[in-house]
DNA sequence: TAGTGGTCTAGACCACCAG
DNA sequence: TGGTGGTCTAGACCACTAT
């Protein structure tokens, strides 16, 4: 006779869950038994099977809604979850040397394009920077940034010399939301020359805006060298 | 006189703790109180400080380790989520008529660097398939595919002139784990020709492996034309 | 070994929304 | 308007690990 060896855990139900879905019990689409039955059927309280399923549908499996129940997600919209750490960070965990050098510096209203996309005032004064990461000897990136010195006032008084901007903003700024972009562009004249390519290579760029409720705080333009690769697994 | 308005939930003990990190209660690096301590606090249940602190451990704001307590992170990794859908839906979501053509059908071993990177065994039989993927006219993705036939033997026999290999996989193959790597590449000849691009013009590639359990299901590489973005907030 | 987080329970109330 | 998910509580036991 089969007794229940240990409790029922939500791990349990999830895996459970996600076997039916496979094995076709609900097929894409199909309702769900609800959380009061699915804790009865696995002897479980509700809460456990709450949290299985509310896992589920933060991992894009299933979708909820009140009243009508759960549903297996027709296209699973599988999300990806990248990390974004330090340059530095991310140099040293390869094993290599981190080395930094700013390369200009300058103080000035912020161009259209930035107004525009993060929403800056028309008179609005930026600190432009820009500086280079390095992995040892090899340029690893190349960081163009602009601060807003009306959110960030004391940025035009730091020495960026020897600290990273980015490194500096961390543990000056805190901000309430963010927002990055990738792409891929073609190196113009000066990208090129500071990360070694050709010109016209191509770059892996990633662009990161935040703000401070509602205020950006900053927009960084960030250039990978040749054969940056960006890894998730989920 | 105040009065607790309404019941405290975990959004509130979170933001609370948002604000006392941001405004410097807790630097980085400094310990948080434990749980019975901000339940206490808070005037809330364990479960509902739990509920908070997970979730920003979750987001990489703090450590935790039991015996050791919670701590701010030093460095905040926070991660930004990315959502993949299929690239029929990313198509239509912009409003434009979504076309799908394939290029090519091939079967025959896996390529050398494709076994070594997934873990197939040598004498893996697979079916390659291209396909572009179109917005309206303009060319939006092109797409290089392996599909493991040992894990898969119905690929060999489905019909992929009308539906995109993608889709068909999402109905026909379920996955457990999946990676995507995303890179900027020059564009070749082939690759030029299909997105419409010059000879050696910045690609967008992403790369999207999915196994279930050990076994490798598929290999794709995403080739996205001139100007594709892929934006997360987080 | 003791303290901290991790999880489960049983019960409760509430918000939302499809029928 | 009733059923479903969303959340909170108070209490409990357990697992891990720093000391």
């Amino acid at each position: 006779m089969t007794q229940a060896a240990t409790r029922v855990g939500y791990r349990d139900v999830k895996r459970a869950l996600l076997d039916g879905i496979r094995d076709g019990e609900w097929p894409p689409g199909a309702p769900l038994p609800g959380e009061v039955a699915l804790a009865a059927r696995f002897g479980c309280a509700r809460a456990t099977v709450n949290r299985a399923m509310r896992e589920l549908s933060e991992e894009g499996i299933i979708d909820r809604r009140r009243k009508a129940g759960s549903r297996v997600k027709l296209s699973p919209t599988r999300q990806a979850r990248f990390e974004i750490p330090l340059v530095r960070i991310e140099i040293e965990a390869t094993g290599a040397a981190y080395r930094y050098a700013l390369i200009r510096r300058e103080i000035g209203p912020a161009p259209d394009w930035l107004r525009g996309r993060v929403g800056l005032p028309d008179d609005a004064a930026t600190l432009r920077l820009q500086c280079m990461h390095y992995a040892g000897t090899a340029p690893f990136q190349f960081e163009d940034r602009w601060i807003s010195l009306d959110r960030v006032p004391q940025a035009a008084d730091a020495d960026f010399s020897a600290l990273g901007p980015n490194e500096w903003l961390v543990r000056e700024m805190p901000f309430t939301t963010a927002q990055v972009t990738f792409s891929a562009i073609e190196a113009d004249e000066a990208v090129a020359g500071h990360l070694g390519l050709p010109h016209g290579g191509a770059v892996f760029l990633a662009e990161r805006t935040t703000w401070l409720d509602e205020a950006p705080v900053t927009h960084a333009r960030l250039h990978f060298a040749r054969g940056y690769r960006m890894t998730a697994v989920y």
